[in-house]
RNA sequence: GCCGACAUAGCUCAGUUGGUAGAGCAGCGGUUUUGUAAACCGCGGGUCGUGGGUUCGAGUCCCUCUGUCGGCUCCA
């Protein structure tokens, strides 16, 4: 704990050098605010019309570094509220002015609960804070909450790493401040460890290696956001459906399928056309109707639902569906496969009694661990439950059943969760699962939630056992997510080094030279033979045989460069040893050619 | 969408103060028949992302558009 406060205050009196270097070498910039962050700090800086660019680093950094190597004390003072606005005027410091302003009216310079027309803004009632207090360092005054370090001598090592734009106060009404980041680290040991770990995770990039191992690729031509998954990519893609959907299967899933426009008027009934400001609206249809690119299935299964008068017996109704729905991202938001405009959901919705929600969700919760499972990743579940506000449609005594429901569940589960007050949808309850990867980041995946409105809107029903008309719950679930987004995270995660289940090419064979091959054949014959049943049921095994007259060595830097799990080489030795050489990421070990197929099923399982 | 940076051969990149493009790998042809991460020789390949402007002359300077990357959540 102790650390942890010691660095903090290195971090935030770095930011003070910085504004402090930056004065120097730019009299006239602004100052906004320069906090902590995670590894480091940042301070955002009004300039003006000029900018700075990374190439200025060095010359802050230098700066920096004078008054670092002048060891100046940091001061702290208080000033009257009144006292410390005037400051702030002849100190020409628009941004600390309004932040003083803050403070006078609020007593916090915290926005949340204001009116943006509030911030900032000068008031005549008394305040509500009689002093503030300031850091001087040198001649650089600011004002500041502490701590600092007591002197500039002993801020420890730092980097500056990045210039990008920010608003004033998050709010892009603001003038637009330069915000400079930086990080900071207590020894050069801990930086140098750190700038290590970013080179690391460009090396994961999904970006770089999707590029690499031929998985998926875009086009200006095509658009922003709309990947392209090569016949690699695909195979990958639809493993990771076939083990979504063998697990729904096993759990009373049925596949339906819907198409890809659909009149805007179903999203109109649903509810969601008004919510979708992103959608993408496809006018050339000829018809008076307007058509759109769907961006979600649930009417569409609703729909289904809604086909035919439905009975008690017949619930739960479980549907299931691995299709692309469309939205309009904004384009900065964008970004490899983790954000995309055309995205693949395992999308399923059950339709089903209220009593029966509890078995639905332990049934669904079930499937999402045996998935994560497969893939070796921690979950985390976030239960987003509903507020005291009054934006939730449904009966109130509904929604609170639901929520102990799910609470239940997941502590019958053995559930590592939390719950998110106020983060549920307006039409129902939901749990949303967090995934952590290798860097130790947190992705939301997998989601599971109740729905109470579209029943109603619909007019869904189903006739009880008492003859009575009914309205059934609908369950929204998605076990992976999007694909898109997975496939993003589980290349980070395993470094493109996929399972041998879910490589796109499991093994390749490499010949030394050409009077091997007739026993390839024999080999060949022995592959396609050749069935792995866990976990996606009838997988044929992927393999290639590179026969190409080149050195092994180059076979082998390709085979490795694609992250084959399994190469086998073949010369003149194995022929006569009746054996082959199986090359692995970890070990070689040579394998007798009728064992073979038995050593790769049980390679393939570990 | 906004701010900033970037866009040169299939890939990774070089291209000096403006004087109409280079390397390695990949590809193709030949030689080589090879035992654990790149054999050797040769050849072809680029409207320098798009459109416009400045200039005698633009990959290089200016503007537009498209795309990519980093941010736009962290609150004295």
């Amino acid at each position: 704990m102790q650390q942890n406060d010691s660095i903090h205050a290195m971090r935030h009196s770095l930011a003070h050098i910085m504004a402090a270097a930056i004065t120097r070498l730019w009299p006239e910039a602004k100052l906004g605010v320069g906090p902590v962050v995670e590894h480091g700090f940042y301070y955002d800086i009004d300039l003006g019309h000029q900018t700075i660019s990374t190439e200025n680093f060095k010359r802050i950094e230098k700066e920096m570094r004078k008054i670092i190597a002048r060891n100046e004390a940091f001061e702290y003072f208080e000033l009257p509220i009144d006292e410390a606005l005037a400051w702030a005027t002849t100190a020409k410091q628009p941004y600390k002015e309004q932040l003083l302003n803050d403070l006078k009216r609020e007593g916090t310079t915290s926005m949340s609960g204001l009116d943006s027309e509030q911030v900032g803004v000068a008031t005549e009632n008394p305040s509500k804070v009689e002093k503030v207090s300031f850091y001087r360092n040198g001649d650089f005054v600011d004002l500041c909450r502490g701590p600092h370090v007591e002197s500039t001598g002993k801020v420890g090592a730092f980097k500056l790493l990045r210039i990008a734009g920010a608003y004033w106060r998050g709010n892009e009404n603001n003038p637009q401040m330069q915000r400079l980041y930086g990080v900071g680290f207590a020894t050069d040991e801990e930086l140098q460890a750190h700038l290590h770990q970013l080179e690391e995770a460009k090396k994961r990039d999904h970006r770089k290696l999707g590029k690499e191992l031929d998985l998926f690729t875009f086009s200006d031509l095509v658009g922003q956001g709309l990947p392209l998954f090569t016949p690699r990519g695909t195979i990958v893609r639809d493993l990771l459906g076939a083990l979504s959907q063998g697990l729904q299967a096993a759990h009373g899933y049925q596949r339906v399928t819907i198409p890809h426009i659909t009149k805007t008027d179903l999203y109109k009934k649903s509810g969601h056309y008004d919510k979708y400001p992103e959608r993408f609206n496809v006018s050339s249809v000829e018809s008076t109707d307007e058509f759109m690119m769907k961006p979600m299935n649930c009417p569409h299964h609703a729909q289904l639902y809604a086909s035919r008068p439905r009975s008690y017996k017949e619930l739960p109704i479980r549907y299931m569906e691995n299709t692309m729905v469309y939205r309009d991202e904004k384009a900065g938001e964008l970004h490899g496969l983790s954000r995309v405009r055309a995205a693949t959901q395992d999308d399923g919705h059950v339709f089903c009694t209220v009593e029966q929600i509890e078995d639905e969700f332990t049934s669904i919760m079930t499937m999402i661990r045996q998935l994560y499972d497969v893939f070796g990743m921690q979950l985390r579940a976030r239960l987003s439950f509903r507020d005291n506000s009054d934006t939730y449609l449904g009966e109130p005594e509904l929604w609170d059943k639901a929520q102990q429901t799910i609470e239940a569940v997941a502590q019958k589960l053995g559930l590592d969760y939390f719950i998110a007050e106020g983060e549920a949808a307006f039409y129902g309850p939901k749990i949303d699962i967090l995934v952590t990867d290798a860097l130790g980041r947190e992705w939301q995946c997998a989601t599971q939630q109740l729905d109470f409105v579209q029943p109603m809107r619909f007019g869904l029903t189903y006739t009880s056992q008492d003859g009575s008309e009914q309205q059934p719950v609908m369950i929204h679930k998605a076990l992976l997510g999007s694909f898109e987004r997975f496939m993003a995270v589980y290349i980070e995660h395993t470094e493109g080094r996929l399972p041998f289940w879910l490589a796109p090419e499991q093994v390749r064979i490499l010949t030394i030279n050409d009077s091997v091959e007739s026993y390839v054949d024999k080999i060949t014959t022995i592959l396609s033979k050749t069935l792995l049943m866990e976990p996606v049921k009838y997988n044929e095994l992927r393999f290639t045989t590179d026969m190409r007259n080149e050195s092994l060595g180059k076979k082998i830097r390709e085979a490795v460069a694609l992250k084959i799990p399994m190469q086998l080489i073949i010369g003149p030795k194995d022929v006569v040893a009746k054996q082959v050489s199986v090359r692995m990421h970890n070990k070689e070990v040579t394998v007798p050619l009728d064992e073979l197929s038995g050593f790769i099923v049980k390679e393939s399982t570990m």
